[in-house]
DNA sequence: GCATATGCGTCAATAATGCTGACCCATAAG
DNA sequence: CTTATGGGTCAGCATTATTGACGCATATGC
């Protein structure tokens, strides 16, 4: 379909080198960059996601809970203290939306809201022991997935995952990421 | 939280080599498997994803479709001739939720139906050239996408990539994959 | 000190995607 | 001929997301 020839052939074998024109890029060839490759890639991140999410999501239910609680909780957890204003940033979504997980979280004892020390409209939010907990709890279903796959892979895939998921986010969620991983734990960073 | 004063120096630095007690498993050491590192995970795919899907679904919306009907034209693009049955056991939805989307995109002409040669009762599924043409169009979003986390990456961080997203899908994912990977085009397969 | 901007919460209405349960039709297979 | 299977469809419901509009408390600039 609007390929060539060449191309179409180039699309079959995966062993034939086949240096794209001129480019002065570092390293063997460009092979990993044909059109079945990215498709591959499509399919890759589609089963990947679902079925890490998936394991997660069964716990969830039988928690009353979707999605959307447990990504909270994962981000609440991971920086204490955060804003709601940072947390929406980084969730992408409306204050209404966040507001009907935060909620409840807030008052089944998950979740709470403390006003900001320097600015007092902000409600900075922290799990509680019961929130860390149950956080904790659907952690671990996701941990042994990750560690199954990260083990069986080996350091060197796992550096290499590393790089081309930061290389799929936008500059916007790099820079979310980079805070997420700064800081370890003392929350209060200003942009 | 709950963890030892041990573990959690451990989580601090990321130069000390930290051999996990009794474990003969090949390579380095096992760093990249510390709580940290896994939480990493989570924030990377969450983001990832995230954006990869992001750059689709603003394109999808403004031809008032969703990702669920990206999904049904990708897969259907990739094996001309499945069944609806195979469809439904790749997306992992209900026969419902796929009428709900597939119905529309046969009657606005972007897939056809026909009946199975050997089994009348199936419908096998393929693009028409309408919808090869909007399926192409999404991709090539996506495609730079990839393309650019690729290329930034290099080949052997793709290659590392690969092997941690199959490593994340269950038995089953693994097996649907290979069903995509193989027989280019030809539909028919039987299991 | 007052006007304005900002952080957060909330109401109402709507859309997309998923689910279950129950049936139906056409065709395959014993 | 009976039963199983592939597929379609109806009704009802849940979750997660949206937009637009407003209200309140607190910061901030002049």
């Amino acid at each position: 379909m609007g390929m060539t020839a060449d191309a179409e052939t180039a699309t079959r074998r995966h062993t034939i080198p086949e240096p794209q024109g001129a480019a002065p890029v570092a390293g063997r060839n460009l092979l990993f960059l044909r059109e079945e490759e990215l498709r591959l890639a499509q399919d890759l991140l589609f089963f990947g996601y679902r079925d890490f999410t998936g394991v997660a999501d069964q716990l969830l239910v039988e928690l009353n809970m979707g999605r959307a609680h447990h990504r909270v909780l994962h981000f609440v957890g991971r920086r204490p203290g955060i804003t709601v204003g940072d947390l929406l940033a980084i969730l992408s979504i409306t204050k209404q939306s966040l507001g009907r997980v935060l909620q409840p979280l807030v008052e089944e004892g998950y979740v709470v809201q403390t006003p900001g020390a320097s600015d007092r409209r902000q409600r900075l939010l922290a799990l509680t022991e019961k929130g860390a907990a149950l956080e904790r709890r659907v952690f671990e279903r996701q941990r042994e997935t990750i560690m199954r796959a990260y083990r069986e892979a080996g350091p060197t895939a796992v550096e290499g995952f590393r790089r081309v998921m930061r290389g799929l986010m936008g500059t916007e969620a790099r820079d979310l990421l980079k805070l997420l991983e700064d800081e370890p734990q003392e929350g209060g960073r200003r942009r």
